[in-house]
DNA sequence: GCGCAGTTGGCATTAACTGTCAGAAAAGCA
DNA sequence: TGCTTTTCTGACAGTTAATGCCAACTGCGC
């Protein structure tokens, strides 16, 4: 059940995160302080900490919650779905389910455009990798015995290198090119089958 | 010409970063101040800044001055060779150009179990992707006209999928497998003809 | 020796965080 | 409604990485 401090809580998180990205847009992160969003969103800094644990979570931290649906989705796949089918369908859950494009493309350019951000928000794919793996190694059935199996790891590291890839490319045309066909497009470039 | 100082800068140097290295390795990246490190290599604060910019600079300091080989053997590729190839033979040339093994491998476990070393690892990578993206997108001669050609983009950040797969395997197994043979297997796995 | 260029160290300052603790606000209960 | 307990908030002080500034120092050519 929903409390009352749950909902006011959304809504205020829901509040900061628009005053920062509003923020960064307008002067750049590195040249926003938290005191100022802290400020500007009429809350105490030490509140917006308890919020969103770094600074750069204001603009990353939905990250978890999208994992774990494309996890979900993944897994969720048919048996007979190829893994690199089940980890597309992952994705395109995700590009639909979050955001409205022209929020995505923001967020996106603000990433792309500063380091630490860019870093950061790779790290936390990271994370979504290692999760992806033991699923993608199952699916794969056993591989060569004895040695560690690599192929799991390298494949679930190339979808998420073609996804940044068009994600970035996409971002660098105002979003007027079509993200799934791009994704496609450098699919095809790596595994030859155009 | 090397004057006093250039070489007295450099032994400087490589003392800080074993110090600092050393003090990681037994208390741990984010439990090590900037305070010690200087201390106990008998430096000012203010100077050891001068020296690396940054804390994680300790660490991942001179990886520019790896990424400016790695284009210059890409690029030196004869043209006849694959992409594919020449990026290989681009990272061969870095794994063994630089330390010993045993440092390789300290050094990647330091940077694979920090958070905030592996965010500032990742960074740097990106930047040599985008100073590679031009060399291979030359070579991969021109694609499809009036809409952006994402192939080169992406095959180079396969290939550091790949690699980073590859490098991350041979870290959690103490360096008992052969990187090169990780990352074959690696792109064997995306690419299909293994 | 003498000045010059580049280097170093100390000091102050900023900004991101963190620990603590008293007090406000909500929840649960009579 | 009133009271207790739980949870959250804000203020304050403190830590750490990082930067600017200036004065003192060091090697080098003259």
């Amino acid at each position: 059940m929903t409390t009352l401090w749950d909902r006011s809580r959304q809504v205020a998180v829901q509040e900061i995160v628009d005053t920062a990205v509003r923020l960064f847009a307008e002067q750049g992160y590195e040249h926003t302080t938290i005191a100022q969003i802290a400020r500007e969103a009429g809350i105490s800094q030490r509140s917006l900490f308890r919020y969103f644990g770094t600074k750069e979570d204001l603009v990353c931290g939905d990250q978890a919650a999208l994992g774990e649906l494309l996890k979900r989705t993944v897994q969720q796949q048919p048996a007979e779905v190829s893994v690199w089918d089940a980890l597309r369908a992952g994705f395109e859950v995700i590009l639909t389910a979050n955001h409205t494009p022209e929020r995505v493309l923001e967020l996106s350019r603000l990433i792309f455009n500063t380091p630490s951000l860019h870093a950061r928000y790779i790290e936390k794919r990271l994370c979504w990798q290692a999760e992806l793996v033991p699923i993608v190694q199952a699916r794969l059935g056993s591989g060569p015995e004895s040695t560690p199996d690599p192929r799991a790891k390298a494949i679930v590291a190339t979808v998420f290198a073609c996804v940044d890839a068009a994600t970035e490319l996409w971002a660098d045309h105002d979003g007027f090119l079509d993200l799934a066909d791009l994704y496609d497009q450098c699919l095809a470039a790596v595994r030859g089958h155009s």
